[in-house]
DNA sequence: GGTGTGACCAGCT
DNA sequence: AAGCTGGCCACAC
């Protein structure tokens, strides 16, 4: 990866990749770029998306239960549901409903 | 340059 | 069944 000193950059790239109105997870990210058992880094990465410059889609981040686990993170807890709804996603009690139907696949480029 | 931490996941107790 | 611990790796102090 030439000038993509960061990791964070590759998670970048494939949350960028999620079609609208569909989600994933920080495993199935992390499983992606190699490790599974790097789904910590890509939450650590997302932490770091608001800083960066181009618009990172966290709220289609989720996690493997199709939680919003990381709604706290986006200033306002409502504001991640908010996205997704507008989305057309439904989420309710802070879970994603069919969750498994809109789950998106980054190795599943073939969906966009 | 070592230590701590983190929006997770899966396995063990 | 439910809770805790370990593991993994990149980044900030």
């Amino acid at each position: 990866m030439s000038r993509h000193d960061g990791f964070f950059e590759q998670v970048y790239a494939v949350v960028c990749k999620i079609p609208h109105g569909r989600v994933t997870t920080y495993g199935a990210i992390a499983e992606y770029l190699g490790s599974r058992s790097s789904a910590r880094m890509v939450g650590w990465a997302m932490n770091a998306s608001h800083g960066s410059k181009q618009p990172v889609p966290a709220h289609r981040v989720v996690n493997r239960n199709g939680m919003l686990s990381g709604k706290f993170h986006f200033g306002n807890p409502a504001l991640m549901q908010q996205l997704l709804e507008a989305e057309g996603v439904e989420v309710v009690d802070d879970h994603v409903q069919s969750f498994k139907k809109l789950f998106w696949s980054p190795a599943d480029e073939n969906d966009q």
